[in-house]
Parts: structure tokens; C-alpha cells; sequence
DNA sequence: TAATAATACTTTGTATACAATATAAAAACT
DNA sequence: AGTTTTTATATTGTATACAAAGTATTATTA
């Protein structure tokens, strides 16, 4: 790697700068699925030796962003359409249960908070930025997910939305006007903030299935 | 490792024998929480190099089963009373969605597959042999998951009550009436074959949360 | 020419060697 | 004696070397 990115990698065994590199690079399309991922090459790219490597691409295969094929190496995670809607569904699950927690625990100033993240996604989907647009929606749902105050749940979650991600971002390069995902977002807040929580759940589902239902039809 | 416990770990590479192993060392209490792994220790005792034991290692750190502690090596992961409720919420929020997904799906056969569970399980409790009733014990939840038909919803099942097994396990031990859980199996078995999934829904909630609460109170 | 066998090459899986850091022990000092 | 400094030891982190299996290429045969 020789440089380091960020300043804090700069004390993170290699392993581990290796698994974060490789990871935004399988999240943001560079590496995409199916894309066998061989050693050699990924440490010479990398500037590292053959072993942060391989155990980066443990975590990797843990995270479920790679399949292992015995003898045959590394290759990036590709998606079936069963496992698109299991991921979805368990990810509906765990965040349909985030919504509900948020709504009991909510605080003023976490509700400022996310009516700020929104203001935020509203002026990136204006830019038409895509990067930032997925990244401002995840500190959205992150806000909410924070708020349930569930460690393991987040863990969760981040790890579902992962496995998606790649297909997401592909889905809203075509989606014909993301604003709509800005009124969804409001939607929630305003029911979030009036704790109405049976119909932020009905709506954090629906803004899910949404997506769900577009990234599926992209999918075949 | 020199011989293999199970033949078809004969085909399976090093790093994952050297993984399940840990794994069930861990789960059934021969490395207790805390307790560090030391890499030329385990590989002289399991008969490996450091390399497969490492990127076992990896995979045990992503299972949630060992933590990293920078140039300080893994260690047995143990749970705070803070990461168990969590833990647990999680679990208890999966296995609901599960519940209710299999009383949507059982076919005929699979109920009876259930019913025989418990009735296996029921047997175990007589013998009152640990390891044998909490796996039949997995065995009974197990098929209610399968029937659920999410592949993602059961690995992370299976990864949640992995976490907390070793604490079950324990208080398994010093259980007054074992025959309880039974019961509470017979009674979800029927709400199952009744088709009220409200019904199922709720007593798995119970079942959980009773188990959770014993948990939390020997934790402490 | 098509199919098969033999060979060379690549790549993964595993073991070992070296480097850097942390722990433990011993020595020096107040 | 207790504290700090120095030295030695042990352990993790990283790199390289070797072994085994897979892939591709060439040669051989029908």
C-alpha cells in the first residue's frame, strides 16, 4: 500500500487495511461480483505480502461480500434472486424493530438530528452526486438505527445492507426522480416525531419494499 | 491435526477444521470467555502451522466467538450484560419474523418432523445429558427456521445463538425443571398446527424471553 | 481434424522465517 | 525497599518459500 488513505489506517494491521479497501471497492462497483480475486495480483496492487491478503479476504468471506471456491480461490459475491429477497426480508425485520425501539428512545436533539440528515440527503440527491446521495441515505437510516441503541442490530443491519449495496447503487443511477426518497424519509421522521410508531414501521417497510421490488426487477 | 474427527473434514481446508474446532471448544465451554489463543500453542496442539490457525482465527473474529486486541492476539469473546440483551433482542426479532413465516409455509410432513423434535428432545431431557439436550434443543428451532424458507435469516440465527450458547449452556446446568421447556415446545407446536401464527408469534417470544432473563440473572 | 494424453504453468494451501512490538525479568538507581 | 531503566523473552504481524492441486497448452494418436 506504501501510503496510507486515511490517517487512521495507518495502526490497523494490514489485514484489516486490505478487508476495508477491498470492501469499498466490491460496495462502489471496481471490483464487481463474480470478479475472482487472486493473491498475487491483490498484493502486488496492494503493495503487501500474500498473508494480510488472504486473512482480509476471510473477513471478506465472512462479511459475505466473497464465496469461497476450495482450490479455486476468492471470488466476489454475486446475488441470486432467493438471496436478494432473504437478505431483504431480514433486513425489513431487524429494521422494522429499529424503527419501533427509535420511536420509545427518541431524544430532541436525535430528532434534530435526523430532520437534519434529511436536509442533507435532500441537497445531494440535488447534485445528482451518486456517491453521495447512497452515502447521506445511509447516515439517514444509520440516525435511526443509532437511536434504537441496539449494537448487535446495527451490526446486522450494516452487514445486510452491504450484500445489497452494489445492486442499490446500480438501481438509483436509473431511478427516475429520487426525490421521492426524500418525501419518503420526511414521511417517517414527521411519524417518528409525532410517536406514531405503528405507522413509521408501516412506512420504513413500504420505503424498503420500494426498493427492494426495483433493485429485484433490475436484478433479472 | 494428524487424524480427522469427521471424514469429511478430510476435504475441507485447515483453516475451516482449525475454525470448527475453536468453535466447539468455545461453545461448550473448553476455552472459557477471556481466555486468550495463543497461535504456536494451538497450532503445536492442533498439529498445524500458524497460518490455517490465523485465518481460522479470522473467522472466529467475524462469528462474533473471539475479539482482537491490536498486537495483543485473540481472545475467547465474553458477552457484558449490555451485548447479551442485545443479543438476545436480536435473536427474539428473527426467530418471531421465522415463527411466523413457517406457520405461513408448514406442509404436513414438516409438522411432523416438528412434533418427532420435541419428542426427541423430551427424551434427551430424561437422560439429562447437557450436550445432547441443548442440541436437541437446536434441533427443534431449527426446523421451525428451515420451514421458514430465509437462508439469510437462519445464518444469522445461528451466528446470534452462537454468541450467547456458552452462557445457555451454563444455566442449562443448574436448571430446576428442564421438562418446562417441553411444554413451552408442545404448546408453540400446537399454535404452529392451528395455523395462529399471533398465537406462535407470542409463545416464542415468551420461550425466548424466559430463557433470556435466566441468562441475565446468572450473568450477574 | 477431433479427441485424448502429456507437459508446463498458475494459483491456492500450508509451513517457515524474519521484523516489530509487547510482556517479563533483571539490574541500576534513589 | 521501592521505583525506574535496561535487557531478555515471547508473541503477534508480515513476508517468503515450498507443496499440492488446478488450468492451459502442446503434443500425440485415432
Amino acid at each position: 500500500m506504501g501510503f496510507y488513505e486515511n490517517e487512521e489506517d495507518a495502526f490497523l494491521p494490514l489485514r484489516d487495511v486490505v478487508f476495508k479497501q477491498l470492501r469499498e471497492e466490491i460496495l462502489y462497483g471496481k471490483l464487481k461480483p463474480g470478479e475472482r480475486l487472486m493473491e498475487i495480483a491483490l498484493s502486488e496492487r496492494l503493495g503487501v505480502s500474500r498473508t494480510p491478503v488472504r486473512e482480509g479476504i476471510r473477513l471478506l468471506e465472512k462479511e459475505g461480500l466473497v464465496v469461497m471456491l476450495p482450490r479455486r480461490g476468492a471470488h466476489v459475491a454475486s446475488i441470486t434472486a432467493k438471496q436478494l429477497e432473504d437478505v431483504l426480508e431480514a433486513r425489513r425485520t431487524l429494521e422494522t424493530f429499529a424503527v419501533n425501539a427509535c420511536c420509545a428512545k427518541i431524544t430532541k436533539t436525535r430528532f434534530e438530528e435526523l430532520k437534519e440528515a434529511n436536509r442533507k440527503f435532500a441537497e445531494t440527491v440535488e447534485t445528482h452526486d451518486l456517491r453521495a446521495m447512497a452515502d447521506s441515505d445511509t447516515e439517514f437510516h444509520n440516525i435511526i438505527i443509532d437511536t434504537a441503541g441496539n449494537e448487535k442490530v446495527k451490526e446486522l443491519l450494516v452487514s445486510l445492507k452491504e450484500q445489497i449495496f452494489r445492486y442499490k447503487y446500480e438501481f438509483m443511477k436509473e431511478m427516475e426522480d429520487p426525490t421521492r426518497l426524500v418525501r419518503e424519509h420526511n414521511e417517517i421522521v414527521k411519524a417518528i416525531g409525532d410517536c406514531r410508531s405503528d405507522k413509521a414501521v408501516e412506512l420504513i417497510r413500504m420505503h424498503i419494499d420500494s426498493q427492494a421490488i426495483a433493485i429485484y426487477r433490475k436484478l433479472k
